[in-house]
RNA sequence: GGUCCCGUAGCUCAGUUGGAUAGAGCAACAGCCUUCUAAGCUGUGGGUCUUUGGUUCGAAUCCAAACGGGAUCACCA
């Protein structure tokens, strides 16, 4: 039973007994401010039309009402319009005893909502490794998807490769041109990586053509359609869409180079796309809906044959949909994909988690699929979210300004194990173990340390500052889920002993036991805003919030060494559930915790 | 220039369906390990919630404008 819902009705309840006028609004709470005594403040000034007194009188004249024909509280004071409720013992111990049982209390099973949601992440270009932003980008999808599980959904991750292209051939180029044949095995580089640095050794043998066209006194433009590269880079482009055979293999090779790296990354961080969509696949579909679009009006045809659709009614520009050669653009393809998700599976919603830079290309696909009548134009859904700056600003991969994944990941690991050894963590731990220690707790601090930002914010990234272990960090609240993995088995009570024992109602608790308690009853509620909200940082800000609420608890009280054996029982299962709703939690965020540390 | 996003403590961030004296962490300082894990706990200092107006019993939160920062407006992806 939720404790709210007893307020509400029985708020409810006083209202109309208490006063002849009908109140009609909502009733809602807010938790009681840390220096007022009382769990839960009921704000009376909404509720002064109908009570007619002022807000002293109507809070204590509704406190009064809860105490003598309820048992929902143990006391109430009135400040101003504010009437603070300490909730009575009983009915925490009931909430509680009812929770403890249900492991999966908050947590709905996967597949069980009967709807079907797919999310794309990260869909990288394959030209270059994947860097911090694509770390966010995978943190929010993959923490995202474990949510809408926990809400009962089916997810369905899928994502899209930009498989070809300018940029693809920029590094393909370069290999022909440096390359010397090189290949992963052979230059003991991983295949992202390498193709990573043939991209980069063009933008520099590009930038040095310019300057010395510009020496000549050409201005930009001109350098760039002098440029002898550039021309390189279009003729392979060409080259390709017209199925030459040497460039196909050698973009097989080279993109197969890439995804192998890929998935390396992909395998450390515990992702595995179920569908993936290439955009050499889809490049030039998306045509026929072009025709449908112009049969039915709602695109247009200049004199040059390119087509266009006028969004300026809604604000927006005239955005070009089919180049005059008759090849398609980004948004059309973003188009013809969008029906082939629509086709391949039966979704009630379909999300795409991509940076707030394309703001503006979603609010246009969105726009135009609903403008040709999808069904399913209303089911999408942007997840936009902030870039990782610098403190010398945005990244740039071209500039090689860019925080690269893998070595981001191997020296946050790297950091979880020279403080887990120096504090002395590893004794009695087995080298695998303490290898899967350390991957928990650097993973762990740098999922943690993104996830806890609002995504739609941009966050800043200072690699010269090392993510930190203490405080307000994802390996604080693993320290926190070993520390009472230890509680636990020191009880030497397995977890069925624990769950299957009853406390009386009429112990007596703690103001500690109480803050835990509330704590732990929000768990449900904050999925539910997670989802809604597209936002796993309200779930790791919750964890944070009963990391700490244990804290305290623990410090103040013992479990062990408690006073009688109804207390110990009860501190021990607060413990146990406490621990629980942490490893919950935190899977949500995918990531893991460790039982000792 | 048009459109969109952002501006909270020295730093990084919470708090925005309008509620009390605006909260955490880091950094600084002072305490707490013969008792369940000190990656912890307790305390101190630290604020013009960018600014100005408006809405009202009440605004960091909603509205408008200004200032500052960013993104975007390609026959690029």
């Amino acid at each position: 039973m939720d404790i709210l819902k007893e307020f509400t009705e029985a708020i409810k309840k006083a209202l109309s007994a208490l006063y002849t006028t009908n109140y009609t609004g909502e009733i809602s709470f807010q938790k009681t401010r840390k220096e007022f005594v009382g769990e839960i403040t009921l704000v009376t000034f909404p509720l002064l039309k109908t009570s007619g007194k002022n807000p002293e009188i109507t809070g204590s004249d509704i406190g009064t009402y809860l105490q003598q024909n309820t048992d929902l509280i143990k006391g109430f004071n009135v400040v101003k319009g504010f009437l603070n409720l300490s909730v009575a013992d009983k009915i925490w111990l009931n909430y509680f005893s009812d929770i403890l049982p249900k492991d999966a209390y908050a947590i709905k099973s996967a597949n069980s909502s009967g709807q079907s949601v797919m999310i794309e992440y990260p869909s990288p270009n394959t030209n270059k490794p994947l860097h911090l932003g694509h770390l966010r980008n995978i943190f929010l999808g993959s923490s995202l998807a474990e949510i809408l599980k926990a809400r009962g959904h089916k997810v369905i991750h899928s994502c899209l490769y930009n498989d070809r292209g300018t940029n693809i051939s920029k590094s393909m180029l370069a290999w022909q041109l440096y390359g010397n044949g090189a290949t992963p095995e052979s230059s003991g580089k991983k295949g992202d990586k390498l193709v990573g640095d043939f991209y980069v050794q063009y933008s520099n043998a590009y930038k040095t053509e310019i300057t010395e066209l510009k020496q000549k006194g050409l201005n930009e433009e001109e350098a760039d359609k002098q440029s002898l590269l550039a021309k390189q880079v279009n003729d392979l482009t060409v080259a390709w869409e017209n199925n030459d055979t040497g460039v196909r293999n050698l973009w097989k090779t080279m993109n197969g180079w890439v995804y192998k790296g890929f998935e390396t990354t992909y395998n450390t961080l515990g992702i595995k796309p179920d569908k993936s969509y290439y955009e050499s696949d889809v490049y030039n579909l998306g045509k026929q809906t072009v025709l449908e679009g112009l049969e039915k009006g709602i695109f247009y045809k200049k004199e040059d044959s390119s087509v266009w659709i006028d969004l300026t009614a809604d604000g927006l520009d005239h955005k070009l949909v089919l180049r005059s050669n008759g090849t398609s653009v980004y948004i059309t393809q973003d188009i013809a994909t969008a029906n082939e998700k629509d086709r391949d599976f039966k979704l009630d919603k379909s999300i795409y988690v991509v940076g707030n830079e394309q703001d503006y290309h979603f609010k246009v696909l969105f726009l135009i699929l609903k403008k040709l009548g999808r069904k399913y134009a209303d089911n999408l859904y942007h997840l936009s979210y902030g870039m990782v700056e610098l403190p010398t600003g945005k990244m740039k991969s071209r500039e090689g300004t860019v925080v690269d994944a893998d070595d981001l990941i191997e020296g946050m690991i790297d950091t979880a194990k020279e403080t887990t050894t120096e504090l002395g963590k590893t004794e009695g731990l087995t080298v695998t173990e303490a290898n899967n220690l350390f991957k928990m707790l650097g993973l762990g601090a740098l999922r943690y340390f993104i996830l806890k930002v609002d995504p739609k914010k941009k966050m800043l990234f200072d690699p010269a500052e090392s993510i930190d272990f203490n405080g307000h960090t994802g390996p604080f609240i693993q320290y926190t889920h070993a520390r009472i993995q230890s509680v636990l088995r020191k009880s030497k009570l397995s977890s069925d002993e624990i769950k299957a024992q009853s406390i009386p109602t009429d112990c007596v608790l703690h103001q500690k036991e109480i803050d835990l308690i509330y704590a732990l009853s929000d768990f449900k509620t904050v999925i539910k805003e997670a989802e809604s909200a597209y936002n796993p940082a309200l779930v790791a800000n919750y964890i944070y919030e009963v990391a700490k609420t244990y804290n305290q608890f623990y410090h103040e009280l013992s479990v062990l060494n408690a006073d009688n054996g109804v207390q110990k029982l009860l501190r021990v299962q607060l413990s146990y559930k406490c621990a629980l709703v942490i490893k919950q939690a935190m899977h949500l965020l995918c990531v893991e915790v460790p039982d000792r540390m």
